[in-house]
DNA sequence: CGTCTTTTTGAAGTCTTTCAATTTTTGTGG
DNA sequence: CCACAAAAATTGAAAGACTTCAAAAAGACG
């Protein structure tokens, strides 16, 4: 089984690149961003071990997003064309990548709903409500405790705050007694007002669904590099 | 081929229900909306003709939207079921359902970035211009000029704003020369400075894509109904 | 241990909202 | 075709949620 493994802060897809493979996440977390020409940063979405990254580069072209590792990590390539001509060609697969593009745009929909309409308290429960049932999904999660990598500039870049800002509500959180948060350690304190406080629903993330690509047995050739290896903190904008 | 009709304000769907037909819209226009136990609203999109509303509801399952027409409209509807089946069988419509997905899912995170990051005037523009590419590639748009029934309200529940800071974002536009916006006229004075202002790339958007379930030929019953024709402006809160 | 990143704190500023009306447009019925 | 009611657009002023600027603690890492 190919692993490739890379460090916290290395790029694992450019913006306008049209990416070889599609990467299963092994260990470590990576983001998926955006960025504006001034600077300007959105986190589309963050990954955890056990996530595709990114399924959306399945149908090809250029993408618009860049991906980032936000911790070391390891990842099992898998070649997008031969993806492509699977899909293509197994219905069963098919369906199984129309339920994770189905997921991941319900997802997206539940955040639009915060960035459009929820307050800055909101959003950030709904981030971490979301944070807990993810990681729990993916047997992440002790005790309803968890890693968790993001620095509050990451999760300012997910719910569209500042970093300032995020400190300020986290401590409200906290003083409200609703999550334990310290380094990278991440506790729910209290799930259900959380979870009434962010209006949160998450269940749809709770079954983790497959896509069998047989990874284990046909990962592409070693010949393809993760891309800028050797600028982890420069991303390119688009 | 059986066209079903309705006046604005109607319900194509309600929030938490498991709609039985997708529907391609014939003429008119309609939003996707969810709304806070509070009131809060925000529209998800919105459907032009040639739109099919919703192909994301032919996984089956609760919506978590709902969908209202904003003018008079015209439907075809189509099982979900039967489409479900077809799906299964074919991959060649599996692949245009990918498209399809995969297009929406791009919208979304466009929508997502601007939400996030961009200010008003931005994500007025980028709207705008969205607005434009989408009618122009369902040919409804003539010399620049289209019909455009999106209320101030409408547009504000699509940006996350006020309709009054809609209204005043609106009149910069205008008065910089950039759009032309009466009533339900809208044109695009000088697509290239407000493509740039609101940083906004619409290719993805040009190419219309098929998706052909064979409507014309094999629409559902006609034995279902639209949802709450009696009530129109009383949507579901979930 | 010293440097770099991340978190935290304070205070001033602003973009956008909220509140309150008024004007204009649209739709309906006489 | 005009009058009325309802919806939508517009304007003004005050308020607030969040940002920006600036800098100090605290923690991570080699």
């Amino acid at each position: 089984m190919p692993v490739r493994s890379g460090r916290s802060g290395q790029h694992l897809a450019h913006a306008g690149s049209n990416p070889a493979e599609i990467l299963r996440l092994e260990s470590g977390w990576a983001v998926e961003f955006r960025l504006l020409p001034d600077g300007r940063r959105h986190i589309i979405d963050y990954f955890i071990p056990g996530d595709w990254c990114d399924v959306a580069w399945l149908p090809g072209g250029a993408q618009a997003d860049a991906v980032r590792a936000v911790t070391d990590f390891s990842v099992v390539p898998y070649s997008t064309e031969k993806a492509r001509t699977l899909l293509a060609g197994n219905l069963a697969l098919a369906a199984q990548f129309h339920a994770l593009l189905s997921r991941r745009l319900r997802l997206q929909t539940d955040r639009a709903l915060g960035l459009g309409r929820k307050t800055a308290t909101e959003r950030l429960a709904h981030l971490l409500c979301e944070i807990a049932v993810r990681t729990e999904a993916a047997c992440l999660a002790d005790k309803g405790t968890c890693f968790m990598p993001l620095t509050q500039t990451d999760l300012a870049d997910l719910t569209g705050l500042t970093p300032i800002h995020v400190n300020r509500v986290l401590q409200q959180l906290r003083a409200a007694d609703m999550i334990h948060l310290t380094g990278r350690q991440f506790t729910v304190t209290s799930r259900e007002r959380l979870q009434r406080l962010a209006m949160f629903n998450g269940d749809y993330l709770k079954a983790p669904l497959p896509f069998d690509l047989g990874v284990t047995l046909a990962g592409s050739s070693g010949s393809t590099r993760l891309a800028n290896a050797s600028e982890p903190g420069r991303p390119l904008v688009l």
